[in-house]
DNA sequence: CTGTTAGCGCTTTCAT
DNA sequence: ATGAAAGCGCTAACAG
């Protein structure tokens, strides 16, 4: 009873070395090559029905688990995915990342994060070198900056990858939401509302899914013959108060306002409270992403909200798809998208434009 | 020109392998061992200047990385740390997952992140498989649940881990920040003023910070002479809104109320927006959980601000130490902290209570 | 100064 | 129905 804390019963002193499949063999008395097949469920191998039960119970008994990098080594396979992801505060990544990491468990990876510094972003490129190395069998690309150019990165040409809510440089393997239906939408919600006049405040313009709902803005407002101004600014709570000050102090605002990031949508609004814009009265306000804590704000704001989670699922299911060779084209997710109502959005004033 | 896409020069058709130690071996006519030595710098053996130059050149030429697989599986090292991290929207995991991300890449490690549901959450040692199987050298639990008693998990006794923002069964482990001293800055702020009763809205109580902020508010209210009410709710916007909402109808509300997250302070601050019980006029209120956000909302919302970042960065040293064999003792992250001002806290009505 | 050898733990033909 | 042997890519002890 001198011993000192005594884990199970035959403890050899200090550690126990992890089991090993010959250790198990061994003790069973067959080859390591017989408890390899019985334990990876060989069918075609006709086993003997005894010595697999013995196999399994000496297994079970010692919580036998097989060494990952043994095996993945032998396979050619890790097991793993690397997600790359802008280091923002941004709630939409983390939702994002779990729709992701959920699907990768389902499908038996793990996932490894890589956080990329907005202030000092690398080409995608520069994690091939996980792939290269045998750390992981495929890339998750979130990077938010669209490259200079079309040409496709060539440290990636023989490294599985995807790039997710954002369009990459080589066709066939991006993996997007459809901000266009996004802002389609916001839209023709306003406009069946009797607005005419659009404004979209939103991110950095080279930001893949900035650009896109921009263009989208564009487009859809010529067709429904609304005039849409356009302001880039950071995706932060200043941001969007700057935003708002500088366009209250050049004149009226547009009568519909859609905000790209919820991070903006405070500082837009701080910024209509203080000028005394009232909201939904004098001006309409959509968010472009959705929050639960926008229902519990002092105006409630209307938000469209996004598939993320599936987007996360749906680039997991693509990158495995080209990790077994499989081939895959570009993909967007637009289910379910839906805009969810909350009080901030009301018809326009009577006098266009008055703030 | 009618080939397909041809990468470089020499391109046999086909994916091109990854280079390996043995084929730079071959190429600059020495032995594998050799290229390992010069590649890894040895530095007690003596190489041949001209060796090394023609080796690194060549290696620097063909783009050589190491295969990360079996070194890991020679040096029984994988150079990968698992998070386990619940799965909530709130941001501090985000801040800590990032402090933790970045260290650990400084100490050449990469992360893996694990999401536990926090419906089904499991013990700790459900984590442990990923080390016994070589998919990573440790473990940082940030998992929120205390466990029920003090006994120390079995499963984790031979797997380097930390115990990340709450304490583990087993002594030594954690890793936490100073609730008590997060809790003393509210209270001696709001005491100062003069206030008297005091109002805790925080998480379920078996969230192990939560219950160490409810420990240090009683504590430390009975040292300063003040009352102290303690609400556990749902860590979110509807379980904060649903807490004020309870009191209100029950009486007058403290004077002083501290709100544990953010998703709460969402949820409070609309149940007193609804009631009009002003903000600081009737009541005042301290976040518990800083958020650039909190500047924005209507009442702007003073926070104290905790070292989020810097607990996951010593949270990977500990971790990387108990990986070493270097024992540890629990630490304790206090700094920095600080109070954030913004507005929402003043001195106590002159008829205390008054709603 | 550099090559040989053995082996990390597992899987997979090929034998028997 | 099972064993033997080779090898994934790298490194470390031991020669020479």
């Amino acid at each position: 009873m001198t011993e000192r804390a005594p884990g199970r019963q035959h403890e050899p002193a200090g550690k126990r070395r992890v089991v090993r499949l010959v250790d198990i063999a061994s003790a069973v008395g067959v080859h390591a090559s017989t408890v390899s097949r019985v334990l990876n469920g060989e069918v075609g191998h006709s086993l003997r029905p005894e010595t697999v039960e013995r196999i399994l119970a000496e297994a079970r008994a010692r919580g036998y688990r097989p060494n990952a990098l043994a095996r993945a080594l032998r396979h050619h396979r890790t097991g793993a995915l690397t997600f790359v992801v802008p280091m923002v505060r941004n709630p939409i990544w983390v939702r994002l990342q779990r729709g992701a990491l959920l699907r990768a468990a389902e499908r038996g990876y793990v996932v490894m994060i890589m956080e990329e510094p907005m202030e000092d972003p690398k080409p995608p490129g520069a994690y091939g070198y996980l792939v290269t190395e045998s750390r992981a069998d495929g890339l998750l690309l979130a990077t938010a900056l669209r490259t200079g150019g079309p040409e496709p990165d060539e440290a990636l040409s023989a490294v599985p990858h995807v790039y997710v809510n954002r369009r990459g440089p080589d066709q066939g393997n991006d993996v997007v939401m459809d901000e266009a239906g996004a802002v389609r939408l916001f839209l023709d919600h306003v406009a069946g509302l009797g607005h005419r006049s659009v404004l979209l405040i939103d991110g950095r313009r080279e930001v893949d899914t900035v650009y896109r709902r921009a263009a989208a803005t564009r487009r859809h407002c010529a067709a429904l013959g609304l005039t849409a101004v356009i302001r880039h600014t950071d995706a932060t709570e200043a941001g969007g108060f700057a935003a708002i000050r500088r366009l209250l102090a050049a004149g009226p605002l547009p009568t519909a306002i859609g905000v790209g990031s919820i991070e903006q949508v405070f500082g837009v609004l701080a910024a209509l409270r203080d000028a005394r814009v009232a909201v939904p009265g004098a001006v309409s306000l959509v968010s472009l992403d959705e929050d639960e804590s926008l229902a519990y704000l002092d105006v409630p704001v209307t938000s469209v909200s996004m598939p993320l989670a599936e987007l996360g699922a749906a680039a997991v299911d693509a990158l495995i798809a080209r990790i077994d060779g499989a081939g895959g084209s570009d993909v967007v997710i637009g289910e379910p998208m839906s805009l969810v109502s909350r009080g901030s959005v009301g018809p326009p004033p009577a006098e266009p434009g008055l703030s």
